[in-house]
DNA sequence: TTGCGGCCCGACCGATCGGTCGGGTATCGT
DNA sequence: ACGATACCCGACCGATCGGTCGGGCCGCAA
């Protein structure tokens, strides 16, 4: 928060020491969880003494807000296109789902932060912590986009009537969950599951059983 | 371990210390996560001093995986009937996902508990624990019944030949992650995650699914 | 040259962490 | 009556926790 410059040129110069921080903590955090994260640790990572971090961040849990809403700001930016445009409801929602896992497969912490920034939603969540409202926008951006497609897509009869949220709880378990699922969905599969292959393996999974099961076929118009 | 009786009457007598301290111990767990739990705090929800706790555990951890693993163990224990019989691979597939959804929708603590479990493996998993391979045990009785099944159907014409792990994954993401979801679930579903209602239409979105997706219809061979 | 603010640090604070220790009590078999 | 054992406790230990404090270094404005 308050940057004094907007970073103009930000993809030159070395990481300023907060993106550094930052950077650090979102694979941190991801790790081993807010609590099991000390500041030393972060510091240490980021090549800094441990009162530096107080210098950008007021608290330890203002700087996982930050690295929480920094990674929905930019899922929020890749989803948003894929929104728009006239396509068919149909491909629009290929172009979404391609999105979200395009933008979980582009950083390794991004699946994992995401889920366990649910579980500690309790503790965040009050008002007691105004600095979450940020990563809170985002997720109702994100929320409302693909449930407003759902609803145009039923309305327009090429969408069985699922309902909306259970798809929406349905399709974040399938991308998230998966590729949080480190070890273990490695030990499944058989493999890394951040390669260009087994994300390409898990769009086609997807988007099969979404064709099947939510889009209405064409050549079929057997409705139950 | 080593519970001098096997507690003969077991639903008579009042929990005894060592399942006291396992049941606050899972929702503590569950709701904070291993890093954010106190021995002290454990302690207090069951009513004993912190020192007795080492009495029933060598450590936190151990104490930790004796939860998991009575959760897995009960998991698995409801998950095998359904597997069994001479049910088309269909119908056992839908009595096994109307298993585990009951088996995590009957305590609260349970789904989240386990996707918690899923990212804290990295702590665990490694040899030096030798106490969570009992854990480990019920994973693969689980994942090795339900893998069979689809292997089987597959094999018989009457599932699509979608990946067996994918399908695995898929599943647990509807299902563990959708019933961990907590707040954000309850907030996107609009009402409680574990009501009898929302337990059975969660049943209901996703067996639909399944057989949209997965099982092949009878009345419409077309298959793209 | 003199300030001044951004950035960083080592030293320190009170609190809490997991875990140990010695001892107390109640119940058992002998 | 006598250990032995199970169970429980308060007091305590060293380590680490998040966070503060005072000050040092550097580049810029006056």
């Amino acid at each position: 928060m308050a940057v004094p410059p907007p970073s103009p040129a930000a993809s030159l110069a070395p990481p300023s020491s907060r993106d550094k921080i930052l950077d650090v903590a979102e694979v941190l955090f991801a790790r081993r969880g807010f609590e099991g994260v000390g500041m030393r640790e972060v510091a240490d990572a980021a090549g800094l003494g441990k009162s530096s971090l107080f210098h950008h961040f007021r608290s330890k849990a203002q700087l996982y807000l930050a690295v929480l809403e920094r990674l929905l700001a930019q899922i929020d930016e890749r989803l948003r296109p894929a929104l728009a445009g006239t396509m068919p409801p149909a491909e629009r929602l290929d172009r979404w789902t391609d999105a979200l896992i395009d933008a979980l497969a582009a950083r390794e912490p991004a699946a994992r932060l995401l889920l366990r920034g649910l579980f500690e939603d309790d503790a965040f969540d009050a008002e007691a912590w105004p600095e979450g409202q940020g990563a809170e926008r985002h997720i109702q951006s994100i929320l409302q986009g693909i449930l407003d497609l759902l609803r145009e897509g039923a309305a327009a009869g090429v969408f069985r009537g699922a309902s909306g949220p259970h798809t929406v709880q349905t399709l974040i378990g399938a991308t998230v969950y998966h590729f949080a699922s480190g070890e273990f969905g490695e030990g499944l599969l058989g493999g890394a599951l951040l390669s260009a292959d087994a994300v390409r393996r898990r769009k086609a999974e997807i988007k099969t059983f979404l064709h099947q099961g939510l889009v209405v076929a064409a050549a079929t118009p057997r409705g139950e």
